[in-house]
RNA sequence: GCCGCGGUAGCUCAAUGGCAGAGCAAUUGCUUCGUAAGCAAUAGGUUGUGGGUUCAACUCCCAUCCGCGGCUCCA
């Protein structure tokens, strides 16, 4: 049987005239003519094989339409009978017992089912949709499709399918540098919050991924910290006039994110990646990109451009598959790294899914493939990948105590590289949370993600790292061996530090975890808007103020002087409002004395005296060797707007 | 996307069918000050948007947008 999907505004159709011999008869109470609204219209053919199938066909056809209508949200189904779909029709007595039979399930299913006469001629007018799955041809066949077996151009049913199974059959590990396995468990009855496997008693953290993976949390409800945080900073903002999702950057925002791409981009490179740059929409109709898109449908921003309809990409992975695809690649030139910050990515999440910098439709993925000779190769590789970015997060500033590894894994990778996983859970120094899957169901036989637990007790992945054996072969990504041979690569896909703005995010929570603690939340030093605060105490001393600004600029250090005719008081409070890490008054003692008195946000505001040049080393100190952009606001604070 | 809650001055919030208000911020003036809020005056509004009910709507109804929580989801 043939079907012909179109999701359509409305269809209307009118029998003109018998087709066959017994048309079917046409019910009066059917108001013929009208428009039916916001329908699926299935055009369907039964043909010649599918006689003495009937049952099964009817199944399948069932499933099917209802996967679509459930996709395109369809609450009508208009059964259509268009025997122009087949050279080889069946005779009108099945077609009609498939039809009739079909729409009887699908009433049952609490479709709305309206069935077009059989055997008639009619003229009909519709009006498609056009967005990506508004069309969709099908082949309804006899035998069943078994779950997680592919069937060609089925990429979406497919995936509900897979999806169906991997929540099924997960199973949940805790792993531990000894290489021991504790399966984890819940109770059952009144028991069922309870996490059995593991004495969590020393990992709190990892209990609580633990339980928000395995989907057993119940936490009250609360808006995440940073949510505060990422607005009373003037850092960033929800922008009502785009799509949910989307922030805007104030000055300082956009500073600190600035930084953060700077630093990954400057450990890519050390790394010896290539940096590239990719285009940010591709093609619906491109064949190597089909597929891989089918798994995830309706996920895309999609755009009309004048000849063709194509989509935002949602990772980096396209274009540089494309790009690696077409080049000339040695075994010598293996492992070859490609790098791209790609802003953006796009990604269309569920409404009820975006909060704040955690979860966005756009952002900012730092992206690295490492194109591998084979599995040995990438597996030494994603090692090296593996301290490289436990490094980044380390030195961007993140407290290792709210980090915890899970590794995902099927089984038959787990066995054969038992080793290799457990130097992982030994290099990252903690237990890791461990999901085995029985089988492969996605492109990768194993990654792992380091995941921040926030103030909620839910977790959010930042850097992850995947082996893939499948899109080297998709997209035709080969390297010529020691032996003049054509072979895939292996594919490593590497996020160093995860989404630059779930970076940002993890920083603010941290700080409110310092707040709850009774410490002052504070941002890392080298990403403080204002690394320094010159206070004059009266307007007498400005000159002086700025002067002092201008001389450790030089360092360099972000500087600005506080010259509004406030009490100095009110100038500290703000100050420490803003989270400015050293606040520098500026008066007639200082002049005299030659030396400064600086106050240390981090200490609780304690006040030391200090002179000037270890003022300058201290700060060079708390600068390292990380990335450092100018002040990204007026130096006078008289000068600035206020954003929020 | 589904269910529930919310949107009032730049910000935080009050006003429950009957004159739209406070604190902070802003502006102006006074104060020139020593490490977390000096004093006063002024200005600030199509109550998210569009429709409806009513003599009268921030308040009730419908739609829609944005946000929050939960579900779901997270390639």
């Amino acid at each position: 049987m043939k079907i012909l999907t179109l999701h359509c505004d409305y269809i209307r159709f009118k029998p003109v005239k018998a087709a066959i011999s017994k048309p079917e008869e046409i019910k009066k109470e059917a108001k013929l003519g009208n428009e039916i609204k916001e329908c699926l219209v299935v055009l369907s053919a039964v043909e010649k094989q599918d006689e003495g199938n009937e049952k099964a066909i009817v199944k399948n056809l069932v499933s099917n339409v209802k996967s679509i209508a459930v996709q395109v949200k369809a609450k009508k189904i208009v059964l259509y009978p268009y025997v122009h779909l087949t050279n080889t029709p069946s005779k009108p007595d099945t077609a009609l017992f498939v039809l009739r039979e079909a729409e009887k399930e699908l009433k049952e299913l609490k479709f709305s089912v309206i069935r077009a006469p059989f055997g008639w001629y009619k003229e009909f007018e519709l009006k498609c949709k056009g967005h990506p799955l508004s069309e969709l041809s099908r082949e309804i066949k006899t035998e069943e499709i078994a779950p997680g077996k592919k069937e060609k151009g089925e990429g979406a049913a497919e995936s509900e399918a897979l999806k169906a199974e991997k929540k099924l059959k997960s199973e949940w590990f805790i792993l531990t540098d000894t290489g021991k396995l504790h399966r984890l468990k819940f109770g059952k009855g009144k028991n069922k919050d309870e996490l059995a496997g593991f004495d969590f008693s020393k990992h709190a953290a990892l209990e609580k991924l633990a339980r928000y993976e395995m989907k057993k949390i119940r936490v009250v409800g609360q808006e995440p910290a940073h949510v505060k945080y990422m607005r009373k900073l003037e850092l960033v903002d929800y922008e009502s006039a785009s799509d949910p999702g989307n922030l805007r950057y104030y000055p300082k925002g956009r500073m600190v994110k600035a930084l953060i791409e700077d630093y990954v981009t400057k450990r890519m490179h050390e790394y010896g990646a290539l940096e590239v740059e990719t285009p940010i929409m591709y093609d619906y109709e491109h064949p190597s990109l089909k597929a891989y898109l089918n798994r995830f449908p309706a996920r895309q921003y999609s755009i009309d451009t004048p000849n063709k309809k194509v989509f935002l990409r949602f990772a980096a992975c396209f274009g540089q598959f494309i790009m690696a695809s077409q080049a000339v690649i040695s075994y010598k030139d293996l492992p070859l790294k490609l790098y791209e910050l790609t802003k953006y990515s796009f990604r269309v999440e569920q409404r009820g899914e975006l909060v704040g910098l955690k979860r966005l439709r756009t952002f900012t993925m730092p992206d690295c493939h490492a194109l591998c000779k084979d599995i040995e190769q990438a597996k030494q590789e994603m090692a090296l990948r593996f301290i490289l970015a436990k490094d980044v997060q380390q030195n961007i500033g993140l407290d290792f105590h709210n980090l915890e590894l899970a590794i995902r894994v099927t089984k038959d990778f787990y066995e054969k590289n038992k080793e290799f996983i457990v130097s992982l859970v030994k290099e990252f120094g903690k237990p890791a949370l461990l999901e085995m899957w029985p089988s492969r169901f996605f492109y990768f036989v194993t990654k792992y993600e380091f995941n921040f637990i926030d103030s909620l007790n839910k977790a959010f992945a930042l850097n992850t790292d995947q082996i893939d054996v499948e899109n080297a072969e998709r997209y035709g990504i080969y390297y010529v061996d020691e032996h003049n041979k054509r072979k895939p690569v292996t594919i490593l896909h590497l996020s160093p530090s995860g989404a630059i703005e779930r970076v940002m995010c993890s920083l603010l929570e941290q700080a409110y975890f310092d707040e709850k603690q009774g410490k002052n939340p504070c941002l890392p030093y080298w990403l403080s808007p204002t690394q320094v605060r010159i206070v004059p105490i009266s307007e007498k001393f400005i000159n002086e103020a700025v002067a002092l600004a201008e001389d450790l600029n030089d360092l360099p250090c972000r500087v600005d002087v506080d010259d509004r005719p406030l009490h100095v008081e009110k100038k500290v409070l703000e100050a420490e409002q803003e989270w400015v890490p050293f606040v520098v008054c500026l008066g007639k003692r200082e002049l005299e004395k030659k030396s400064l008195n600086v106050r240390i946000r981090r200490m609780k505001g304690k006040v030391i005296e200090i002179k000037m040049p270890e003022l300058k080393k201290l700060l060079e100190q708390e600068q390292r060797s990380m990335p450092w952009r100018p002040l990204p606001l007026p130096l006078l604070l008289s000068k600035r707007p206020k954003f929020v």
